[in-house]
DNA sequence: ACATTTTGACTATCTCTGACTATTATTATA
DNA sequence: TATAATAATAGTCAGAGATAGTCAAAATGT
């Protein structure tokens, strides 16, 4: 464990905890930190911050450059998200769904726009050619859909 | 660490809103103001306050010269999008749906979240509760409904 | 032996700067 | 008044600076 590739892993998963799911760094500053070339900083992240591993990168070259690293899945949101698609019983209204969508907006789950596009694909109006019995089946099932393909990224 | 041009990036997108969509500013005054050379200010508005992200730049030399910044409101968007709605029929199949949902992306459109919602709402999986025959008129009025919704913000 | 880690030379991209150019308005002059 | 000079702006572009990315060789670990 005494590989400088586990220590830097460590120390930027220790980051992410403490700024709760998301960092950002400068990969020379933290080589320097870390009194090593810029390029591992590239292998830790190739290697231990993975889309497969829940983790999404960002980073920016030039002036005032960067990398983000965000956490994705398997912690609180996709946790959350799990959780909320499993309480989701097998039919919801479309006044419920709303309320569960505002709720995703306000914990930072989904994007407002995301927010839009689940209000208008499980609304009535996008189901109407559904048999209203049926309607509130169908739009479970488009919103746990959705939702499940939240968890992934 | 935060760029100077994403700086004045921020402060003239504020004015724009606070101008309700357009801004006038004179590029050595808003230079001095930030402390930067006046191309600087040229370089923002070329990588910051391009069409393509729905602005519109005019400007003029000389004595009381200017550089006025308009939110064209992202209508060529907005209209490719009505465009698309109007030119799904009534069905559509769940490949063809996505390959719709592909260009989006392509386009810059949506982002991929986006996209990813949009699939999961429009897929065979989501819809198992609709009745065969009528699976694809419900896709395609889910399809258009979210994709309204877009044409919005 | 084979896999993983570390290194560094080279490349790619983004930002900032300044010298030079172009255009428009204003003022002076014929 | 028409024209020329001057002042006041904005535009362009290439180079310098600041980061990050890639990839293969060397080192190290199992």
């Amino acid at each position: 464990m005494a590989r400088l590739s586990d220590i830097i892993e460590d120390f930027l998963k220790g980051l992410i905890i403490e700024e709760e799911g998301t960092v950002e760094i400068q990969r020379n500053e933290l080589a320097n930190k870390f009194n090593c070339v810029p390029s591992q900083i590239n292998y830790v992240i190739s290697t231990r911050f993975t889309a497969e591993k829940g983790y999404y990168v960002e980073s920016r070259r030039g002036g005032g450059g960067y990398i983000s690293i965000k956490r994705v899945n398997s912690d609180s949101a996709g946790d959350y998200l799990m959780h909320i698609i499993t309480s989701i019983g097998d039919r919801i209204s479309q006044l419920t769904s709303e309320v569960f969508i505002n709720n995703f907006l306000d914990y930072n789950i989904i994007e407002i726009r995301e927010a839009m596009i689940m209000k208008a694909a499980t609304s009535d109006k996008a189901l109407i050619g559904v048999p209203a019995d049926k309607r509130d089946d169908v739009r479970a099932a488009i919103l746990k859909n959705m939702l499940m393909s939240m968890t992934v990224l």
